[in-house]
DNA sequence: TCTTCAATAATCGCATACAATACTGTTCTT
DNA sequence: AAGAACAGTATTGTATGCGATTATTGAAGA
């Protein structure tokens, strides 16, 4: 990320929903190349939850002034993925695990709304992409590395965009990137969230039109994820819960 | 909007829910001022649809800089409020009958989850200030104005509130603004959105604990705003279609 | 009279400069 | 020696300036 400050192969856009990928929220294209980095760098936990990001730093790795890195910091912020502190700068977001579960509650609403519009108005060819999609998974689940994980976000995402539904689209993913924090916290170390073969059995109820399948089916399978991945809240944010224990064993009492 | 240039009475923080209320994507009070102003503007339609929003004129207005105004503008991009075109500034919203769907759609599928996550669950406190808030509709309701509409969207808001999840109140807030916008570009003159009715029914409905039927209520609820108030596509936003009608009656030939 | 083009004005994109605030290490007091 | 007050440093908040891009207007040519 130091050596090639700017560069985005256009990520967006070129959805195969109905939409003409009109540049809402755009900005300008730097703006946004630095948006795209900071946010990929926080996904792929290259920046881990909670560390501090200084916009001097950042603004000179990216080879931009501190304005580029504010604005995108203000956009991160609102799709929490930054928290935004006054006067005291950014860190990389830190859910605790009560907003952790909210956030699945919502995506659970938003991804059982996909599946009921999608239901039985999937194309062929839409319906081939997913099923290659899911073989893809297969492969990679095989050697359980980071891809398995990626791949199966990116199921959902996919999902999303079919529905041709803009806001839903930008709901799902914006769930979906807060949950790759989330489950970077309090998730197993490499447990790979989704069961494939769910996938499998959504798309099977998606093809054969049964709304109340696919949702029920898309439902508990983000419960099951929950359950899967989201057990042992290992990770402490606060500094003061870091060291609780290590000041008991050494008799110090905090204020 | 002029000679008071950044105050707000704290509009948020104060719910009645359990959280903290911890200002997450914050930024410095003026910053948030000058979005709260805005905001409020456009909601309000003091700012119309797809009006232009000079970065330079509002600073002065607001007595800040461009630098506050562009924050502003950024988060309310994303929240989709404003449009924010690369090199051509920004404009309020003006949302297409597409996108008005989309929105609609979304915002159905959370305020189900609000009403599922309620069921059984309102305290007795909940419960009487909802009947409270219902009263008051009713008494809007017979005069009329625009009183009436900002109260049944609160209604709803208050029930996201009650979940205590904060992104799913945050989404139905954002869901619930753009619908302000929708409706004045294609709703009819006065049609006061909710029936106070249907409200009623819900609020029954939640106490008895039966989330199936209020989730099934509130999707009908939401349904009916959207066929009660959203089917005559009135106004039109560009400067062409305008006067596209007036051409023709005066014999003129649009190229 | 309509089109094309150039000059001007307005506005935006972005970097930078300065002010305000928080942090850290030190000294002074008790 | 412990705590408080202070100063220096680092970082953020905001305004402003300059170059770049776009819209507008008026004039020349068809």
């Amino acid at each position: 990320m130091a050596a090639r400050p700017l560069t985005s192969p256009a990520p967006d856009g070129s959805g195969p929903a109905r939409r003409k990928a009109e540049p809402r929220a755009a900005g300008s294209p730097r703006a946004q190349a630095v948006y795209n980095a900071l946010r990929r760098a926080i996904i792929e936990q290259a920046l881990k939850p909670g560390m501090k990001l200084p916009e001097d730093s950042i603004g000179e790795q990216l080879g931009v002034s501190r304005t580029l890195v504010r604005e995108a910091f203000g956009r991160l912020a609102v799709e929490g993925l930054v928290e935004l502190k006054p006067n005291r700068g950014a860190n990389v977001a830190y859910p605790t695990l009560e907003e952790a579960r909210d956030v699945f509650e919502v995506r659970r609403g938003l991804e059982r709304l996909v599946a009921e519009n999608l239901a039985g108005r999937l194309t062929a060819a839409q319906s081939a992409e997913l099923e290659a999609h899911v073989r893809l998974e297969e492969k990679a689940h095989e050697q359980d590395g980071p891809e398995s994980i990626r791949l199966s976000g990116e199921f959902h995402i996919k999902l999303a965009e079919m529905t041709g539904n803009a806001l839903l689209l930008r709901y799902v993913q914006e769930a979906s990137s807060r949950c790759s924090l989330i489950l970077a916290i309090y998730g197993r170390p490499h447990s790979s969230e989704c069961a494939v073969s769910e996938h499998r059995q959504l798309i099977e109820a998606l093809r054969a039109g049964d709304a109340a399948r696919a949702a029920a089916l898309m439902d508990h399978h983000l419960q099951s994820v929950v359950t899967r991945a989201l057990l042992a809240p290992r990770g402490e944010r606060d500094i003061r819960d870091v060291l609780a224990p290590y000041a008991l064993s050494e008799g110090l009492t905090p204020s």
